[in-house]
DNA sequence: AATAAAGTTTAGGCAAACCTAAAAAATATA
DNA sequence: TATATTTTTTAGGTTTGCCTAAACTTTATT
């Protein structure tokens, strides 16, 4: 399994969730930075591999076989991310990049004890769950708060926007991990949303709101 | 820089110790595990790139610009093996497979807090000096046993083979990093050593003695 | 349904890092 | 010193993963 095999079963695995009829070729090698002919490539090599289910044209989704492997990348992502949050001090911005190397090392014993280690977490800094050694994950209830209603109450899990301006946006509100959002009204004309927190109240614009994470 | 390259240059870095004169083709390609075809290429780009002094037929050895990467490398490499010893109870011998891949994870942050996180450790679980981050080694007197003489002290702080029973040797015999041994004779015969360690008196054969580092 | 546009695949190349086999240089031996 | 041996380099090939450009499918539009 080389690093760039491993690289396309992981976003194949990401991005089959907004494509289960199958990831188009086009999104693929967007998501990845390349052109669509080196994922074509790619994926008759992992079709040959008997990892994804490939027809020409119509898209690939990955078999059992490549979720599993998938799922082991993407264990050993999170849990470095964990790492490198909880022990080293990096920022939500700076993890990413860095775990995407570490995620690459291959040793069953590194994984094993830094899971331990970090006290078996469940879930990394973005609030996205951790596969466990079995490849089994959590499902978990995860919202958008655009996609919540009045009356609602959520936990901040993470983001999904990791540009600094948009993590010093949040420092500034003092929204961080475990923070409590209470749905107060949605706007209809611009699509905001009023919401508490603690004692505060706060008005999010339709781009923050699809850009937090929450627990409900 | 390349995994590649970073390689070829830490172990050009290892070699020249032992030949100041210039590192052969030969050598290093037995100590990289490829062909001296390939060694030649690599150094002929090195040289290219203006990291290593280079005559053909004559050898390789590092120049500044290549020594300084190579010293960025090693000390990767060091802190990785001290952090695997010491955080996730890593043993000697397995230590240093994985710690050969992590050494070439780029990003600057991490090492300086991977350094933090281990309280600035001086030196590897294998008793080798960890360099600073400008690059400054602090040099060690670190000797084999099998150098030696009667009536010296020393502490063991390395080994030079990780072979798992070379390493089940030294755990029956209690010897680990720190014990203290003394040297009592040394037989002309096969070079073998009396040593006193604590109360008990052992003998080390040649091979033995060659292969473990005491610093005096 | 015919055509235009968009998406996908194929064909042919390139760079990195390895290889084998042959040529050339350096060193050792007779 | 001449020859044999060893070491090193060169030449040409392979694999992986990327690229561009052209050909081919599929989907959308008229």
């Amino acid at each position: 399994m080389t690093f760039s095999e491993e690289n396309y079963l992981k976003s194949i695995y990401t991005l089959q969730k907004d494509s289960p009829k199958g990831v188009s070729t086009n999104v693929l090698s967007q998501y990845l930075v390349t052109k669509p002919a080196s994922a074509t490539e790619m994926i008759k090599k992992l079709n040959d591999k008997d990892l994804v289910v490939y027809q020409p044209y119509q898209g690939v989704l990955l078999n059992k076989n490549g979720e599993e492997i998938a799922l082991r990348v993407i264990r050993k992502h999170r849990l470095w991310e964990t790492f490198l949050a909880q022990k080293l001090d990096f920022s939500w911005d700076e993890i990413h990049d860095v775990a995407e190397q570490l995620e690459h090392i291959q040793s069953e014993k590194l994984i094993r004890e830094l899971d331990r280690f970090l006290g078996f977490p469940k879930h990394d800094p973005h609030g996205d769950p951790i596969p466990d050694a079995d490849g089994n994950v959590v499902k978990m209830e995860k919202k958008r708060v655009s996609q919540l209603e009045p009356g609602d109450v959520g936990t901040c899990i993470g983001v999904n926007d990791t540009s600094s301006s948009f993590l010093q946006f949040l420092d500034q509100q003092k929204i961080k991990l475990g923070t409590v959002l209470e749905i107060l009204n949605l706007q209809e004309f611009d699509k905001s949303m009023l919401v508490r927190i603690d004692d505060r109240e706060l008005s999010l614009s339709q781009i923050a709101t699809e850009h937090i994470y929450v627990r409900i």
